[in-house]
DNA sequence: TAATAACTTGACACCGTGTCAAGTTGACAT
DNA sequence: ATGTCAACTTGACACGGTGTCAAGTTATTA
């Protein structure tokens, strides 16, 4: 699966995801990525056997460089419940800038294909997992609104931080990246908080 | 572009209609929508000419035959702000899961198509007025918080009503279609009034 | 000098969309 | 009855993208 020791792999990542990124995302395709690389079509699949697979493995670089994990332990240390959620918030929200394009890709994957879709989900489950901590912690100090249970409150964050509504926000609706933050830190206050 | 006076042509929107609605989503090719209405797969092609613009027509056909227009007019009546912003709600978010099907293809389309995302930004356009309709009776009563001016008021309304959203807390989160409704209805009301 | 890994070239199968040409069928008109 | 027109059928094909296969090159390394 891995290993073919040379850096052509990681130069191939390197081309999926830089198209990805300053992508008019659409095309991308397999011949896009070995042209990027300096290599041919088929030298493409020796390292990955899928198009599928492939930006899987771009994903897990993306977080490996970027180092989410990082950022959100970050917020993890905030004092008070409210704090810790609009440090979650900042965290994840300013990081969905930079994996947009490569998360574009895989919502429009998920509908083809099982383990792209598999593969999302799973990502998707880690800032599910913030959303549950950030919760727990407003509700630790009691100021987790009356009127929802902590997994629906967890639920809503979750949809709220989602890419979809971060592009719905961004690109349909031509917010910055700040109001974007700004405006969600105080909706979700207002939302989640006492 | 329409007539072939035949009841083919309707024929055939059902059928999309249908696949759509049942579907495994993915799937609805051409020939699935031929075969469906047991015809040739060029006949479909004699009525539409692209898949994209079938699709559109099949939108179009569902707003006419479920007549979103009179369901959103009729939430446009409520007497105050806040009353008319639970009717919306109501009103477009119960639409939502009888559009879902052909939804899903468009926002996939988005992706593809210049034409497909155009009709589908312009079907969201109007759901996009119901919500500036529904923040203005806010504030005509004085209710909508102050933080957010009526244009980010609405985007966040428009966001929140976004099928998209509907999709992850329904489909990800596994909410039950009242659920969706209610908490909507009262997250909406916490961040948009007062 | 021979073997091996990494890569190249070029062909091909598969699928779905859309196009084209020729043929069928039934209704309606003269 | 004959012709003609519209709606539809059958079957072929081009195109673009994915993934496969086979044979050839090139550089390293033993």
């Amino acid at each position: 699966m891995s290993s073919k020791n040379s850096e052509t792999h990681e130069r191939i990542l390197k081309s999926a995801w830089k198209l990805l990124a300053d992508g008019q995302s659409s095309a991308v395709r397999m011949s896009d990525i070995a042209k990027q690389t300096g290599i041919s079509r088929q030298a493409v699949y020796l390292h990955f056997p899928t198009r599928a697979e492939l930006l899987i493995a771009t994903a897990r670089y993306i977080d490996e460089v970027k180092d989410i994990d990082a950022r959100l332990a970050k917020s993890r240390s905030a004092s008070g419940g409210v704090e810790r959620l609009e440090a979650f918030v900042e965290a994840w929200g300013n990081y969905i800038p930079e994996i947009y394009g490569a998360a574009r890709a895989f919502i429009v994957m998920q509908t083809k294909d099982e383990e792209a879709s598999a593969a999302w989900a799973d990502r998707m489950s880690a800032v599910r997992h913030g959303c549950e901590a950030a919760v727990e912690a407003l509700a630790r100090d009691g100021r987790l609104t009356c009127s929802l249970s902590t997994s629906e409150a967890a639920d809503l964050l979750w949809a709220q931080l989602s890419v979809e509504n971060w592009e719905l926000l961004r690109h349909r609706c031509g917010w910055t990246q700040a109001r974007y933050i700004d405006v969600l830190q105080r909706t979700l206050g207002a939302m989640l908080v006492d």
